[in-house]
DNA sequence: GCCGGCTTCCCCCGCGGGGGTGAGCCCGAC
DNA sequence: GTCGGGCTCACCCCCGCGGGGGAAGCCGGC
């Protein structure tokens, strides 16, 4: 039930300051320090943490840098949760392509900071780093460009229009009907897009459609 | 395939202005008009609408009493469409409690108003009368008073936790587990509270849980 | 007392959903 | 031309889900 945390940060400052408000936790304990993003794989590798707290900017290796290698390499990795400063910080989409699980602002109160940190570490397959990464490519689809490596995992459009169908709370046989297709048909491109948005099951996929914004709240 | 529909509206140029943009699609017809509230009933009953397009303010009565009327008296009634002139009208809830299926600005432009009519009309299970009722009574929780009438359909306490957690994604053996109970526990809870929102599956529940506000994307 | 609602748990059963695999078609890129 | 990707559909298999029962303990209200 314990849970695990490595905090990475250039400024000591700061890790004391989190490691303060994490260690005041009965459930948390904080198994190691990093100062920059080149130290963290081979402590993440030697203390197995369940979350890794990552701040953004870094001198010599940046967090995103940091959890691209970090996620590349363990199987299944920690989950990170990216510290940054501001809120609109354009390393946030880059952050969650890398496969980060969410954010700390670090003027979030410690209560939130360490609701976060158990959130994350509890959702064992809840809410899905693929997912959020394939939402970070919708995001920045619609604004940014850069090329950003992977950018495998956003859904035809006819897998688009089937999510949409299935976040009105259609069943198959229904969305099959709806656009004159076979129910086979729907069953593949539902296997499909669960796989590409790493959902487990057409719930997961609907809760994703309404986290990334693809679909609204009407 | 035609969709059938009655417009309720006090002023005859909104009520000519509808018709207007309804009978101009070819497969939507107007089959009906009332100007006030206490026309409805029998001209619904008589002509067996698809879709009702309601305003809210007429002289005797009211389009959330006619909802109301229509709804109880009939089953399956039709569906309807609130039309109001502001978007912050506090008939919003009242309307949705009475059992009202959705929203229409009078500003809106006459291919959303369609769109709508068409949506509405389509959804034959789909977007599901108690659940947004249910969705009023929550609302309505948090903010108003209003001793409404019918207040059956909202869930308890254990009901709204296994909802919360089904709309994070959970299968009910993840729930179980979360929660220290049987799997058998949460498949009734599940049962019951898929009664009470009138959906069919967890996909639904957890559409209606964001449509409601129940839950918030994050 | 009794009754009703909530919570907990049990049974059986059918069906739809999801995994795996394969295949034919079209089209655009190479 | 070949190759790959998208779209369409097929078959098999399994299991989780949801329906329909029932039942127990607990509590509060009538």
């Amino acid at each position: 039930m314990n849970i695990s945390v490595v905090i990475v940060d250039d400024e000591p400052l700061i890790r004391s300051g989190l490691r303060a408000i994490v260690d005041a936790e009965p459930d948390l304990t904080v198994v190691g320090e990093a100062g920059d993003g080149a130290e963290v794989l081979p402590i993440v590798r030697r203390t197995g943490p369940d979350v890794v707290l990552m701040d953004v900017r870094m001198p010599a290796v940046d967090g995103i840098q940091a959890t691209r290698l970090l996620l590349d390499g363990l199987d299944p990795g920690p989950r990170v949760l990216v510290v940054t400063t501001f809120e609109n910080d354009d390393y946030v989409y880059d952050a969650l392509r890398a496969g980060a699980s969410g954010f700390l602002l670090k003027r979030t109160p410690p209560a939130d900071i360490v609701q976060a940190i158990r959130t994350v570490a509890h959702s064992e397959s809840l809410l899905f780093p693929e997912a959020i990464r394939s939402l970070a490519l919708a995001h920045a689809g619609s604004r940014s460009d850069a090329p950003t490596g992977l950018d495998h995992a956003q859904l035809t459009e006819r897998e688009q229009e089937v999510l949409r169908l299935m976040a009105r709370g259609m069943s198959n046989a229904e969305i099959a009907a709806e656009l004159f297709l076979g129910v086979q048909t729907i069953k593949t491109h539902v296997a499909n897009l669960l796989a590409k948005l790493g959902a487990r099951d057409r719930t997961q996929a609907v809760i994703i459609a309404y986290e990334s914004g693809f679909v609204a709240v009407r």
